[in-house]
DNA sequence: CTTCAATTTTAGATTTGTCTAAAATTAATT
DNA sequence: AATTAATTTTAGACAAATCTAAAATTGAAG
């Protein structure tokens, strides 16, 4: 089945969020695709006729299996492009978004399970999300962002929720970047900053802000893998 | 200048048709297109708002400087994604063109330069076709039809003008490929079918179909280069 | 349990690209 | 040169995706 590019990003969008919250709402929709909440209304009125989605009037909606299928292989086609931008083509990791937000929308599935092999087979993006594969299955990993976390546990960086300009010049400055693996040395209550350690390196200080900000996975496959 | 997809698409179906013929018509833009004359003569009522081409009612039209940079770069993006899709994705030479034909939309400059560098900066795509450089120069070369060819004359195979299955499998079954060095040895008035000889090859004989549609360069370069 | 504010939906308009059917223009033929 | 045929353009309609402004619904607070 194909759908619009507006369709696609629409379904990815409600992906997202429904992550999060379990209800999507018009408002949230909107302002995550930066539309008017007229227009989603509009647009959800023909994702529910194509019976991608959940959805009664006034009560908020989500994907249904369909519905998410449709997402999920958006969402790897968008990072298998993202890993292929800055892996092949030596995009930064900060580059890459706007330009994999177009390529996500080409068709050929052909393509992009070529793709997927001539990279490799990769199992998470630039930033650490994780690609689904050609079946669709999206691997579950916990993550948290670091300011969640217990006191020296090993964790790895696995990606940023902001990524502004800013906040990837303070990652850049302490070394830590996408796989960086680190633990937490020391929390301070009266700003919520912390003391990290790389391997290595000396400790680092980072502010609570920071903190949030950056997301960690702490599954077994990290004393196990490498 | 950023422009629609059915914008370029325009273009550069305007651009192919000016090549053969001077100007452009109504009728020949809608054929190459699948669409229809009344829809063209839209087009191009915008298209000549935006400056991109020369056109006077019921005359015909061409594109202006502007208009052939334009499509000049939707024909380099074409191309290096086929050169990609064969040489890095391990496409066949004639399945490269619909997908092609999808990414040549994909509008990042700096994605196209680095995709450019990524492959070697290639001067023909996997059809034979020269690739536009960053500049939008288009390497001119002398390029005919096997049909009009004197004998004795070794040229390379440069392109098929109409991919159709049929004639890709002739071709194939005759080990005639791109860049296959092959000359004339004798020419049958009756039919107008040839007899061609490829090196290590026994002779083979084409027929003045076949002929018509083979594409072969014959310039300086093939007897310096390699 | 009303009333008010926020959210969501509807109604109606706009833009882009397409179409069909009819009219205008050009070209061709007798 | 006049009529016919082909080409091209206009006129008017439609689908998709968006918007604004107004109406409907929900839920929160008095």
């Amino acid at each position: 089945m194909k759908y619009s590019v507006s369709k696609e990003n629409h379904l990815k969008a409600i992906f997202h969020l429904q992550q999060e919250q379990g209800l999507v709402t018009t408002n949230a929709l909107a302002a995550a695709l930066r539309t008017r909440p007229a227009s989603v209304t509009d647009m959800l009125k023909k994702l529910k006729e194509q019976k991608l989605l959940i959805y009664e009037r006034y009560k908020g909606f989500k994907l249904n299996t369909e519905g998410r299928k449709a997402a999920v292989q958006v969402i790897r086609k968008h990072r298998l492009w993202e890993y292929f931008l800055v892996k092949k083509l030596q995009f930064g990791w900060d580059e890459v978004h706007d330009i994999a937000e177009e390529l996500e929308h080409i068709s050929s599935r052909a393509l992009i399970d070529r793709l997927d092999a001539f990279l490799g087979h990769p199992e998470t993006d630039p930033h650490g999300d994780p690609i689904p594969d050609s079946q669709g299955r999206l691997q579950v990993r916990r993550q948290t962002c670091l300011a969640d976390l217990p006191l020296n546990k090993t964790v790895q960086v696995s990606g940023v929720a902001s990524q502004t300009p800013e906040m990837m010049e303070v990652l850049q400055h302490n070394h830590i970047r996408l796989g960086t693996r680190l633990e937490i040395k020391k929390k301070f209550p009266f700003d919520d900053s912390l003391e990290i350690k790389v391997r290595n390196r000396p400790p680092v200080t980072l502010s609570a802000r920071v903190a949030k900000n950056v997301l960690v996975t702490y599954d077994e496959s990290l004393t196990e893998r490498r």
